[in-house]
DNA sequence: TTGAAAGCGATACCAA
DNA sequence: TTGGTATCGCTTTCAA
């Protein structure tokens, strides 16, 4: 049956070494205060000597816990080309290591709510699951209905109310960088929004319409381009806004993949950012530093999104119930606007 | 113990419904072909009735076995914002699930080989490790002599020749992207290194120096900029190459970023890309298509090194010892050279 | 405060 | 071809 390499080190071993029973070196590892200090000495000593490692699957075969938490990820190609989901995905996983749990990656695609994926993360193999930028959120519900610990990057549609989320404050990002653009003296400003199937898109999209209300600018629909946060999508979007309303002198794009897409078009029709038009992305990846012009951006924290959701996952798995967290942004003001 | 919210399924649920012992149902979900048909049919129904999901501890208590391959990536802040580990992992991710198998994504420092990380990995917790960008392979030798099945990515110092890995032809990349400089005409190349601590990095330059063999040029070691894959270093190595050799025509950097960089400091010294210098970067990134000028370079299959890994892994695990593979380059020709 | 013993759910050996 | 049963390593109840 079980043949590994390594001489493996069970608590029976430990046991004897310390001439101490089975149940006690188990309370002895966890912690159980009523132990003689004694024999929780000698318990540590035998397993030192031994060099005792936790076999986990028995644990858990024991506990029903894993100490797995599995992070989902959307497989969609815009997700693998994004930096953005490798630096949610590090954030998570350095604070459940520290915590002693660990980071469970499944890239998959969430449109099926009865496939393998969905079986798997009801199956009570992992202890919780950390869900990345959902388009349909049943397989959210589902998972959540069958016990489940969820927690959602992002923001869950209105009816969803008693599912967890971390996000980023998009509303008020999308209005930043827009008001930015009426500040600096644009007049016609537009947008490239993001998929507005997610909640960053839809709420980016609201914070753009909110800073037109305060501005007292009255809003127009030409004026808006729905994109997918691509490259591609965006660079034909601003392509047709240009034509369609030559005196864009300013735009907001959600995300800075799209910003640079924005850029690309408006200099192959001959314009100059941001003489011309002065241009906002969102994000503040890499790619904004490395631009030029430099991009002008509404920064959010990554890696802290991550880290914010791995820690309401913990709360949720000891018990409480921690409030969503949405995380601030701010205006990093480079060349292009 | 065991208090799940579902209501769990065993093989003894199994067993008495369809009418056949434990060791059956075993056998029946584990393709042993000597069980009768009926029987097979029966258990199969029963399962299905009672929505039986498998318990993956037990099985890993009892098999020593876990399904879980970890994804080990040094902790370094370039990891982070580079898409290039994501798309990795993805790759990963995506082959493994396809046989059954988890991905456990561990960031982490890897240059103690004896923490907490060290000692997970050689606990049997996970059935093999595949590493990604090691500097110092010390961890790496550890965890592979421990028993564990290991891949590498990347190519292993020669003195470890005995660990798997999969790798991009690095030095045929090299060799690729500096001799498109020579061949559209430039008479002095510089190049801008990755981190010479990698195999990926050092390989590229080898490929630097050999196109100067091939080509006939006297390799003027003045004209290697040590850097380390980032935006940062890169520019500030190219303003020094700029001063120090001012009739620079060429340049090959080891990555993308350290090309946008380059691109950069040129455009800052008031020269153009390609017209006065020509760069050549490499990994075909999104950034690449996306800067202007778009970036000439040299594409890797980056997905594809995850796959392969993956797929390695899949392997040893059964028992085969498969050839390390190389996967090849290809020059992507776009503007900046 | 401690120990003995009964599980947790699946596998695999042995006997039939 | 099938069933009974010991076993994997740890947790937890029950008695002492």
């Amino acid at each position: 049956m079980n043949d590994s390499t390594l001489p493996r080190s069970t608590y029976a071993e430990i046991s004897e070494l310390a001439g101490v029973s089975k149940s006690t070196v188990s309370r002895v590892f966890n912690g159980d205060s009523r132990v003689h200090p004694d024999r929780v000495a000698a318990v540590f000593e035998a397993a030192k000597q031994i060099g005792y490692r936790p076999n986990r699957a028995a644990r858990a075969l024991s506990t029903g816990r894993t100490g797995l938490i599995a992070v989902v990820i959307d497989d969609d190609v815009s997700a693998l080309g994004d930096p953005f989901w490798g630096m949610v995905t590090s954030g998570v996983s350095r604070v459940l290591m520290q915590n002693g749990l660990q980071t469970l990656l499944m890239v998959a695609p969430l449109d099926d709510d009865d496939g393998p994926v969905a079986h798997y993360l009801e199956s009570n193999e992992v202890d919780g699951v950390i869900f990345a930028q959902v388009h349909k959120d049943t397989l959210v519900r589902k998972v959540a209905k069958s016990g489940v610990p969820v927690v959602v990057i992002g923001t869950p549609s209105d009816d969803a109310t008693d599912i967890h989320f971390v996000d980023t404050n998009n509303v008020a990002g999308g209005y930043m960088g827009t008001n930015h653009l009426f500040k600096i003296g644009c007049k016609t400003v537009a947008t490239i929004t993001g998929d507005i199937g997610t909640s960053a898109g839809l709420h980016r999209l609201k914070g753009f319409e909110l800073a037109h209300k305060e501005n007292n600018v009255k809003l127009n629909k030409n004026l808006i381009a729905y994109g997918n946060w691509s490259f591609d999508s965006a660079k034909i979007l601003m392509l047709r806004l240009l034509a369609s309303n030559p005196d864009i002198d300013g735009v907001f794009a959600a995300n800075d993949i799209s910003a640079m897409a924005a850029i690309a078009a408006i200099e192959e029709r001959g314009k100059r950012v941001p003489d011309d038009i002065a241009v906002v992305g969102f994000d503040d990846t890499l790619v904004s530093q490395t631009s030029r012009p430099a991009l002008t951006t509404v920064k959010q924290d990554i890696v802290g999104l991550g880290q914010a959701a791995a820690e309401a996952m913990l709360e949720i798995i000891s018990g409480e119930k921690p409030d969503s967290r949405i995380l601030s942004t701010e205006l990093i003001i480079r060349q292009s606007a």
